[in-house]
DNA sequence: TACCGGTACACGGTATCACCGAGTACCGGT
DNA sequence: ACCGGTACTCGGTGATACCGTGTACCGGTA
Protein backbone atom coordinates (compact mmCIF):
# COMPACT_ATOMS: atom_id res chain seq x y z
CA UNK A 1 0.00 0.00 0.00
CA UNK A 2 1.85 3.10 1.52
CA UNK A 3 5.31 2.34 1.28
CA UNK A 4 5.75 5.55 0.31
CA UNK A 5 8.95 6.89 -1.51
CA UNK A 6 9.93 9.78 0.68
CA UNK A 7 10.49 13.19 -0.68
CA UNK A 8 9.05 13.13 -4.21
CA UNK A 9 8.69 17.26 -3.88
CA UNK A 10 11.28 17.70 -6.44
CA UNK A 11 10.00 15.14 -9.17
CA UNK A 12 6.09 16.88 -8.93
CA UNK A 13 7.30 19.79 -9.75
CA UNK A 14 5.23 20.43 -12.89
CA UNK A 15 3.00 17.80 -12.39
CA UNK A 16 1.39 18.31 -9.17
CA UNK A 17 -0.87 21.59 -10.86
CA UNK A 18 -1.79 19.17 -13.58
CA UNK A 19 -2.87 16.61 -11.69
CA UNK A 20 -5.20 19.42 -9.48
CA UNK A 21 -6.30 20.00 -12.98
CA UNK A 22 -7.55 16.23 -13.82
CA UNK A 23 -9.17 16.17 -10.39
CA UNK A 24 -11.48 19.14 -11.11
CA UNK A 25 -12.36 17.83 -14.09
CA UNK A 26 -14.02 15.06 -13.36
CA UNK A 27 -16.13 16.83 -10.73
CA UNK A 28 -16.68 20.35 -9.06
CA UNK A 29 -14.83 19.61 -6.25
CA UNK A 30 -13.06 22.19 -3.61
CA UNK A 31 -9.38 22.30 -2.12
CA UNK A 32 -9.74 20.21 1.10
CA UNK A 33 -11.05 16.99 -1.00
CA UNK A 34 -8.60 17.49 -3.67
CA UNK A 35 -5.88 17.01 -1.02
CA UNK A 36 -7.59 14.10 0.54
CA UNK A 37 -7.77 12.93 -2.83
CA UNK A 38 -4.20 13.43 -3.63
CA UNK A 39 -3.21 11.62 -0.71
CA UNK A 40 -5.37 8.52 -1.43
CA UNK A 41 -3.84 8.26 -4.79
CA UNK A 42 -0.74 7.75 -3.07
CA UNK A 43 0.67 11.21 -2.92
CA UNK A 44 0.82 10.64 0.88
CA UNK A 45 2.60 13.71 1.36
CA UNK A 46 1.22 16.35 0.14
CA UNK A 47 -0.34 18.98 2.31
CA UNK A 48 -3.32 21.12 1.59
CA UNK A 49 -0.97 24.51 2.07
CA UNK A 50 0.47 22.97 -1.23
CA UNK A 51 -3.11 22.42 -3.06
CA UNK A 52 -4.54 25.57 -1.99
CA UNK A 53 -1.59 27.37 -3.32
CA UNK A 54 -1.69 25.57 -6.75
CA UNK A 55 -5.33 26.60 -6.72
CA UNK A 56 -4.99 30.22 -6.08
CA UNK A 57 -2.50 30.30 -8.82
CA UNK A 58 -5.05 28.63 -11.18
CA UNK A 59 -7.20 30.61 -10.34
CA UNK A 60 -5.08 34.29 -10.98
CA UNK A 61 -4.39 32.07 -14.17
CA UNK A 62 -8.41 32.50 -14.89
CA UNK A 63 -7.57 28.12 -15.46
CA UNK A 64 -10.78 27.49 -13.06
CA UNK A 65 -14.03 28.94 -12.50
CA UNK A 66 -14.50 29.49 -8.90
CA UNK A 67 -18.07 29.32 -6.57
CA UNK A 68 -17.99 29.95 -2.87
CA UNK A 69 -20.62 27.49 -0.94
CA UNK A 70 -21.31 27.14 2.57
CA UNK A 71 -20.82 23.63 4.69
CA UNK A 72 -22.75 21.57 7.20
CA UNK A 73 -19.75 20.53 8.72
CA UNK A 74 -17.28 23.04 8.89
CA UNK A 75 -16.53 26.82 7.07
CA UNK A 76 -17.92 27.59 3.53
CA UNK A 77 -16.27 25.62 0.70
CA UNK A 78 -14.51 27.53 -2.66
CA UNK A 79 -15.76 24.87 -5.73
CA UNK A 80 -13.65 24.69 -8.59
CA UNK A 81 -14.38 24.09 -12.31
CA UNK A 82 -12.55 24.95 -15.38
CA UNK A 83 -12.75 26.98 -17.80
CA UNK A 84 -12.26 26.86 -21.23
CA UNK A 85 -8.93 27.58 -21.32
CA UNK A 86 -7.97 25.24 -18.34
CA UNK A 87 -9.69 22.48 -20.26
CA UNK A 88 -6.92 23.68 -23.06
CA UNK A 89 -4.38 23.67 -20.52
CA UNK A 90 -5.11 20.20 -18.92
CA UNK A 91 -5.11 18.64 -22.48
CA UNK A 92 -1.64 20.29 -23.51
CA UNK A 93 -0.78 19.00 -19.96
CA UNK A 94 -1.36 15.30 -20.92
CA UNK A 95 0.09 15.72 -24.31
CA UNK A 96 3.37 17.27 -22.21
CA UNK A 97 3.30 14.29 -19.74
CA UNK A 98 2.92 11.43 -22.66
CA UNK A 99 6.16 13.41 -24.83
CA UNK A 100 8.69 13.66 -21.24
CA UNK A 101 7.75 10.44 -19.29
CA UNK A 102 7.88 7.85 -22.77
CA UNK A 103 11.40 9.37 -23.67
CA UNK A 104 12.34 8.88 -19.77
CA UNK A 105 10.92 5.40 -20.05
CA UNK A 106 12.80 4.86 -23.37
CA UNK A 107 16.06 5.89 -21.78
CA UNK A 108 15.39 3.16 -18.91
CA UNK A 109 14.69 0.97 -21.20
CA UNK A 110 17.97 1.19 -23.06
CA UNK A 111 16.92 1.26 -26.59
CA UNK A 112 17.21 4.89 -27.70
CA UNK B 1 10.85 13.56 -35.82
CA UNK B 2 10.98 16.30 -33.08
CA UNK B 3 7.15 17.70 -33.32
CA UNK B 4 8.71 18.73 -29.76
CA UNK B 5 6.33 20.16 -27.35
CA UNK B 6 7.90 23.08 -26.50
CA UNK B 7 8.58 24.63 -22.74
CA UNK B 8 8.64 21.01 -20.92
CA UNK B 9 10.80 23.08 -18.27
CA UNK B 10 8.68 22.56 -15.32
CA UNK B 11 8.06 19.12 -15.69
CA UNK B 12 11.66 18.49 -16.50
CA UNK B 13 12.56 19.32 -12.93
CA UNK B 14 13.76 16.70 -10.75
CA UNK B 15 14.05 14.45 -13.60
CA UNK B 16 16.57 15.92 -15.89
CA UNK B 17 19.22 15.14 -13.46
CA UNK B 18 17.91 11.66 -13.00
CA UNK B 19 18.38 11.35 -16.85
CA UNK B 20 22.07 12.62 -16.81
CA UNK B 21 22.72 9.62 -14.07
CA UNK B 22 21.60 7.29 -16.56
CA UNK B 23 23.40 8.47 -19.34
CA UNK B 24 26.72 8.72 -17.34
CA UNK B 25 25.92 5.10 -16.05
CA UNK B 26 25.91 3.96 -19.17
CA UNK B 27 29.19 4.84 -20.47
CA UNK B 28 32.14 7.41 -19.22
CA UNK B 29 31.13 10.58 -21.52
CA UNK B 30 31.49 14.56 -21.01
CA UNK B 31 29.05 17.03 -20.87
CA UNK B 32 28.82 18.66 -24.11
CA UNK B 33 27.99 14.46 -25.61
CA UNK B 34 25.61 14.09 -23.01
CA UNK B 35 23.78 17.33 -24.19
CA UNK B 36 23.95 16.09 -27.60
CA UNK B 37 22.68 12.63 -26.18
CA UNK B 38 19.68 14.34 -24.36
CA UNK B 39 18.45 16.51 -27.55
CA UNK B 40 19.06 13.42 -29.46
CA UNK B 41 16.66 11.96 -27.01
CA UNK B 42 13.96 13.59 -27.51
CA UNK B 43 14.60 17.14 -25.44
CA UNK B 44 15.53 18.91 -28.22
CA UNK B 45 15.37 22.40 -25.83
CA UNK B 46 17.72 21.43 -23.18
CA UNK B 47 20.74 23.43 -23.85
CA UNK B 48 24.75 22.89 -22.89
CA UNK B 49 24.65 25.12 -20.13
CA UNK B 50 21.56 23.56 -18.22
CA UNK B 51 23.62 20.53 -18.33
CA UNK B 52 26.98 21.73 -16.92
CA UNK B 53 24.91 23.16 -14.17
CA UNK B 54 23.79 19.90 -13.31
CA UNK B 55 27.43 18.12 -13.78
CA UNK B 56 28.61 20.65 -11.58
CA UNK B 57 26.00 19.94 -8.76
CA UNK B 58 26.14 16.01 -8.96
CA UNK B 59 30.35 16.91 -8.66
CA UNK B 60 29.68 18.79 -5.71
CA UNK B 61 27.41 15.79 -4.53
CA UNK B 62 29.67 13.17 -4.89
CA UNK B 63 27.89 11.59 -7.29
CA UNK B 64 30.18 11.24 -9.89
CA UNK B 65 33.66 10.90 -10.60
CA UNK B 66 35.44 13.37 -12.53
CA UNK B 67 38.71 12.78 -15.11
CA UNK B 68 39.99 15.56 -17.00
CA UNK B 69 41.51 14.27 -20.52
CA UNK B 70 42.56 15.93 -23.48
CA UNK B 71 40.40 15.82 -26.73
CA UNK B 72 41.95 16.11 -30.24
CA UNK B 73 39.13 17.71 -32.04
CA UNK B 74 38.65 20.84 -29.23
CA UNK B 75 39.97 22.23 -25.17
CA UNK B 76 39.76 18.97 -23.07
CA UNK B 77 37.03 17.46 -21.44
CA UNK B 78 35.64 16.46 -18.35
CA UNK B 79 34.87 12.84 -18.05
CA UNK B 80 32.61 11.81 -15.69
CA UNK B 81 31.66 8.32 -14.05
CA UNK B 82 28.89 7.74 -11.27
CA UNK B 83 30.44 6.68 -7.72
CA UNK B 84 28.85 4.29 -5.22
CA UNK B 85 26.76 7.28 -4.13
CA UNK B 86 25.87 8.05 -7.51
CA UNK B 87 25.03 4.42 -8.67
CA UNK B 88 22.42 4.13 -4.76
CA UNK B 89 21.01 7.66 -6.12
CA UNK B 90 20.44 6.30 -9.77
CA UNK B 91 18.62 3.67 -8.35
CA UNK B 92 16.29 5.79 -6.12
CA UNK B 93 15.48 8.15 -8.80
CA UNK B 94 14.28 5.07 -11.00
CA UNK B 95 12.37 4.01 -7.95
CA UNK B 96 10.76 7.29 -7.30
CA UNK B 97 9.90 7.36 -11.14
CA UNK B 98 8.02 4.34 -11.23
CA UNK B 99 6.37 5.22 -8.15
CA UNK B 100 5.01 8.49 -9.50
CA UNK B 101 4.57 7.65 -13.11
CA UNK B 102 2.38 4.91 -12.48
CA UNK B 103 0.34 7.08 -10.14
CA UNK B 104 -0.17 9.53 -12.70
CA UNK B 105 -1.06 7.35 -15.15
CA UNK B 106 -3.44 5.65 -13.10
CA UNK B 107 -5.11 9.52 -12.30
CA UNK B 108 -5.29 9.46 -16.51
CA UNK B 109 -6.62 6.45 -16.87
CA UNK B 110 -9.55 7.36 -14.52
CA UNK B 111 -9.42 3.94 -12.29
CA UNK B 112 -7.93 5.71 -9.08
C1' DT C 1 48.16 34.66 -40.72
C1' DA C 2 43.87 36.26 -39.54
C1' DC C 3 39.42 34.81 -39.16
C1' DC C 4 35.48 31.73 -38.21
C1' DG C 5 32.74 27.95 -36.83
C1' DG C 6 32.54 23.93 -33.97
C1' DT C 7 33.92 22.10 -29.55
C1' DA C 8 33.95 22.48 -24.35
C1' DC C 9 33.24 24.44 -19.88
C1' DA C 10 32.08 28.14 -16.06
C1' DC C 11 29.18 31.34 -13.63
C1' DG C 12 25.95 35.02 -11.96
C1' DG C 13 21.29 35.91 -12.16
C1' DT C 14 16.05 34.75 -13.01
C1' DA C 15 11.45 32.39 -12.84
C1' DT C 16 8.82 28.83 -11.31
C1' DC C 17 7.41 25.48 -8.41
C1' DA C 18 6.34 22.58 -4.21
C1' DC C 19 6.79 23.24 0.55
C1' DC C 20 6.76 25.27 5.23
C1' DG C 21 4.82 27.75 9.11
C1' DA C 22 1.82 30.46 11.17
C1' DG C 23 -2.51 32.50 11.18
C1' DT C 24 -7.79 32.97 10.70
C1' DA C 25 -12.20 31.01 11.09
C1' DC C 26 -16.34 27.81 11.00
C1' DC C 27 -18.57 23.88 13.19
C1' DG C 28 -20.23 19.93 16.35
C1' DG C 29 -19.56 17.22 20.42
C1' DT C 30 -18.22 16.65 25.26
C1' DA D 1 -15.81 26.61 27.51
C1' DC D 2 -12.88 23.80 25.20
C1' DC D 3 -11.07 20.80 21.51
C1' DG D 4 -10.54 18.39 17.24
C1' DG D 5 -11.79 18.29 12.50
C1' DT D 6 -12.84 21.19 8.59
C1' DA D 7 -11.41 24.94 5.29
C1' DC D 8 -8.74 28.60 3.43
C1' DT D 9 -4.83 32.45 3.28
C1' DC D 10 -0.26 34.26 2.90
C1' DG D 11 4.74 35.49 3.45
C1' DG D 12 8.91 33.22 3.06
C1' DT D 13 12.33 29.14 1.77
C1' DG D 14 14.96 25.80 -1.10
C1' DA D 15 15.58 23.34 -5.21
C1' DT D 16 15.69 23.23 -10.07
C1' DA D 17 15.98 24.27 -15.04
C1' DC D 18 17.06 28.14 -17.83
C1' DC D 19 19.31 32.35 -19.71
C1' DG D 20 23.14 35.19 -21.09
C1' DT D 21 27.68 35.99 -21.27
C1' DG D 22 32.37 34.93 -21.03
C1' DT D 23 36.55 32.04 -21.66
C1' DA D 24 39.22 29.01 -24.35
C1' DC D 25 40.84 25.21 -27.49
C1' DC D 26 41.10 23.55 -32.23
C1' DG D 27 41.07 22.86 -37.48
C1' DG D 28 40.13 24.67 -41.87
C1' DT D 29 40.16 28.34 -45.21
C1' DA D 30 40.73 32.63 -47.60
Amino acid sequence: MGLAVDDLTEMLKGTLEGCVLEIISREETYGYAITRRLNDLGFTDVIDGTVYTILLRLERNQLVQVTKRPSEVGPPRKFYALTDAGRQNLATFWTKWRYVSSRIDKLKEGDA
